[in-house]
DNA sequence: CGTGTTTGACCTGCGC
DNA sequence: GCGCAGGTCAAACACG
């Protein structure tokens, strides 16, 4: 099965995956005001093995490994191409490390820029065959973190917007750095609160 | 002028 | 071996 998660919204237990704009502010009442810009977050989906995201803040353990993205209804996100060839991806797939580890989210949302505090730089556009939906890609622009992004609008309903990511980040999110902490043996960052630390601001 | 976006071309892997 | 499809590159362009 796959690890599709509960309805979420305001993703404030991920700490650098998905939010939505205007969480540069960084706070629970951010999260609330984020919905009235049509911004749901409805699904997660791991796609590949492996550890999470480092700051995803959550034990490798509690991850579940290889899910099977096409056994979600809503999100056939890597089985987008699975007709045919399953994930044929272009020749640049890489090795699964720790960068390699990829997870989905199913957002609905009006806009396919989620800000989820990281800075992202656009390197291509392609319309993919099974949608009608251009693939945007986007690369973290922070120097030295290699972090991908793959956003798409849902083929079934072009008001959820899927977003791919692709790696871990090295680096914390400039939005983020004041509620979240580091494990010193994991190294690792967990969502420390959600709001800011007195006299951060 | 620097930074980011756009967009067509190119590369690579897979299915037939 | 060929064609298709996805992913990436890089030059041109737009914007602040």
């Amino acid at each position: 099965m796959a690890a599709v998660g509960a309805p979420l919204h305001g993703p404030a237990n991920m700490a650098s995956y998905p939010s939505h704009a205007g969480q540069g502010g960084g706070s629970c009442d951010d999260f609330e005001s984020d919905q009235s810009a049509a911004f749901d977050l409805s699904d997660y989906i791991l796609l590949d093995e492996g550890v999470a995201p480092a700051s995803f803040g959550q034990p490798e353990t509690a991850v579940p490994p290889t899910v099977d993205v096409g056994q979600t209804s809503e999100t056939n996100l890597a089985a987008s191409g699975s007709g045919g060839g399953g994930t044929r991806r272009g020749g640049v797939e890489r090795p699964r490390t720790a960068e390699g580890s990829r997870i989905a989210f199913r957002t609905r949302s009006e806009v396919e820029i989620l800000d989820d505090g990281f800075k992202w730089r656009k390197y291509g556009k392609k319309s993919v065959k099974n949608s009608p939906n251009p693939r945007n890609y986007y690369r973290c622009s922070t120097e030295g973190c290699s972090v991908k992004k793959r956003v798409e609008r849902d083929k079934e309903d072009p008001s959820y917007v899927i977003t791919t990511y692709e790696g871990t980040h090295n680096h914390m999110s400039p939005s983020l750095v004041y509620y979240t902490t580091q494990d010193s043996a994991s190294g690792r960052f967990y969502v420390a609160g959600c709001e800011l630390p007195p006299g951060s601001s």
